[in-house]
DNA sequence: AATACATATTGCCATATGTCGATATGGAGG
DNA sequence: CCTCCATATCGACATATGGCAATATGTATT
């Protein structure tokens, strides 16, 4: 059971599930995954870290970025029910529509470097 | 979304999880329910508003009770995908299990009447 | 060693959530 | 009207959650 909760719980917040959406497009870091949400960057990781302990997703290093992707070899059953189930929810989304709009602007080398966390664009 | 989070947030407690599973059985009145879920009664109607606002309950009136059931046929497609999931989870789990196994000793004839609310058995 | 970059962690704060006891509400029966 | 029964609502409290700024951590470069 607690497995389950993990996962509803993972799936209770607009923002975590933003997440969901933007990484069945491609992986992306945190800094990426920061414009898409913009939110600060600890509560992106915060956000990541709940939705790794769920078995939603998972990351690989490359550099300095440390990118994250679905995970399609999850060990929580109700994880890999979910992430299939998610593939066809909020397609007509508003939210989830501009983000698909503007992710392909979104890319970690334009990104500016060095700054203060951008909360707002 | 919004419906979306209703209805994951409404799945995010243990003792709804065991509700929705009960209610699978038969339809119960919230005195049936308080003895399921070994909770304040104040707390079980609290819990039955969220699921019948995220559109995985209805409620119809007998007599002095009032009757919880899954709602087949809600407005929420969420809702409704997510009541499918359910049938085929927590089929192992040790609470379920142990909830199937007391459900026919519960009934509202058996409960006994006027006193303070039953949080334990 | 110092610096830079990316990210995880910590601590604080405001708000949400789950539990309880008390009380209000609706309805039936005498 | 009063009493009883079943349930919904309210208010208080402890705990969880989501957001932020500050800081720690890991790695690479100079």
């Amino acid at each position: 059971m607690k497995h389950l909760i993990k996962v509803m719980k993972a799936l209770s917040d607009p923002g975590r599930l933003k997440i969901l959406k933007a990484l069945e497009n491609r992986k992306l870091c945190v800094c990426e995954l920061q414009e898409v949400m913009g939110l600060a960057q600890s509560t992106v990781s915060k956000h990541l870290k709940i939705l790794e302990e769920a078995g939603l997703v998972h990351w690989e290093k490359e550099g300095p970025w440390v990118n994250y992707a679905l995970d399609k070899t999850t060990d929580n059953p109700y994880a890999a029910e979910m992430l299939a189930k998610m593939k066809n929810w909020l397609e007509d989304d508003a939210t989830v529509s501009e983000m698909r709009f503007l992710l392909p602007e979104i890319h970690r080398d334009r990104i500016r470097k060095s700054l203060p966390d951008r909360t707002t664009s």
